[in-house]
DNA sequence: CGCCCCGTTTGACTCAGATCAATGCGCGCA
DNA sequence: TGCGCGCATTGATCTGAGTCAAACGGGGCG
């Protein structure tokens, strides 16, 4: 079990750009557009949303949202990966999701942030300030659609990962770890067989509900086998995908 | 490891009133209106909202919604208590959640039902077609808010039950079940002390990814140290709030 | 270039919770 | 009132994954 020592926490020395580029040029240009809530928005009405965000730099290992604090900010993810990721009071870690470019965070109950944010490798957001940001789904019914369907989206998720969490064994959570970071990757125009893991094992550990020793060794498992490989631990080969699915529902 | 023989699915026999006490009077007369979404609907409209409705009973075991379906209806729990869950090819079932008066029913991605539900006891539940639904969230903006809001909650409430699932061990897991329990008897204006749990040993097994000995063996325990006690198996008291309290933050 | 650090792998052993197997018991029904 | 059927409890044993410990290896820095 992986614990963390308390008060280790990066401190938010984020480099924040602040209106560069502003109006319908930067979100207009946004690489993350197609694929975020904003897609919600008209051409023309850009440069109303571009007033209401700032774009925020993070290095890996930074950490930008804290469990519990006041949802100051609501954010997008422009480019770089994030992980959500929960502490008990002894150091217990669970790690609820990793995230990329076009997906929001900010869904919890409006009093408490419901877990906390780091950047795993270089990251640049999209950051709203709360007040504005409910007045921008006001003013914008699609945009307050797309959320609901977001949000639905993600209590699906939600429960799947649940069920992956309850019931499934080491080796059916590592392969289907696998085969929905394959999907997540072909989704955004990447490989579905060459993954990049931007988390560590220990990420994946507290994703899984595992330990790193098992996790480890249920990569070598599966790589003896010839369902996978690496050269390095980050970057996976789905040699043999229906292998893996077979596994990942109990082969 | 609780598992279900595959093929038993409980006949839809649901008796249905259909418009029986029409417009303000049904949804203004509603037990649920004051804890469900509805109370986004001003009282001078509630005639509509009837008109999109129908009133829907059932008995104890009955399965109204299946997983991988087409989602045609969702729905509100008038009275009763419900549980949604997910079965595995083998038989392994995982339950995501228990549900009570003023709950929506209708989450998820909007070609699959994320998981199937099955009244706990008799159950009255207030069904809405789909596209009548969709008619009424545009309609009413205020509902589609408060939608959203319910949604965002459940986020948050499913990511703290990953990290039940993922990190805690099975003391802790059913000593925070029994605390939630408790704290949801109490907003609905029941005692918090004393539950009533219209599940089974077998439900709250898959509900904390445990074996119905585990939670069997834990509820001893729990009595044995006098932090709870009960006559039958349905009926608990806590008798010791701060010792729950303590186990399950893993004291 | 070589050393150090940190993440990863591998091995030996342990243990919390699962599995297997009775037994208990409350409730509905005859 | 007694019978039978599910659910629940309890005990004995097993095992998948955790823990502890050591070695490996690659990337960054002096």
């Amino acid at each position: 079990m992986t614990t963390v020592p308390p008060g280790t926490k990066a401190e938010p020395c984020a480099r924040i750009e602040r209106g560069q580029g502003c109006g319908v040029e930067r979100c207009g240009l946004c690489e993350a557009r197609a694929v975020s809530i904003c897609n919600a928005i008209e051409e023309d009405q850009l440069s109303e949303l571009a007033r209401a965000t700032t774009v925020v730099e993070l290095a890996p290992g930074e950490v930008f949202r804290n469990e519990g604090a006041s949802p100051e900010y609501l954010f997008n993810i422009i480019s770089g990966s994030v992980k959500l990721f929960k502490l008990l009071a002894d150091g217990r870690r669970a790690v609820i999701g990793f995230l990329t470019v076009g997906d929001f965070i900010g869904f919890g109950r409006p009093d408490a942030v419901p877990c906390s944010a780091e950047a795993l490798t270089n990251v640049r957001l999209c950051r709203f300030e709360r007040g504005k940001f409910r007045v921008l789904l006001e003013t914008y019914p699609k945009l307050e659609r797309r959320l609901l369907a977001v949000a639905s989206d993600e209590v699906a998720a939600g429960q799947e990962h649940m069920t992956l969490l309850g019931r499934l064994t080491a080796d059916e959570r590592v392969a289907r770890f696998l085969l929905a970071r394959a999907e997540a990757s072909q989704r955004l125009g990447g490989s579905s067989k060459d993954l990049e893991l931007p988390m560590t094992r220990s990420d994946i550990a507290d994703y899984l509900g595992l330990t790193i020793e098992t996790v480890s060794r249920v990569f070598t498992r599966l790589r003896r086998k010839e369902l996978i490989d690496y050269k390095t631990a980050r970057s996976v080969t789905l040699q043999d995908r229906p292998g893996l699915l077979a596994i990942s529902e109990g082969g």
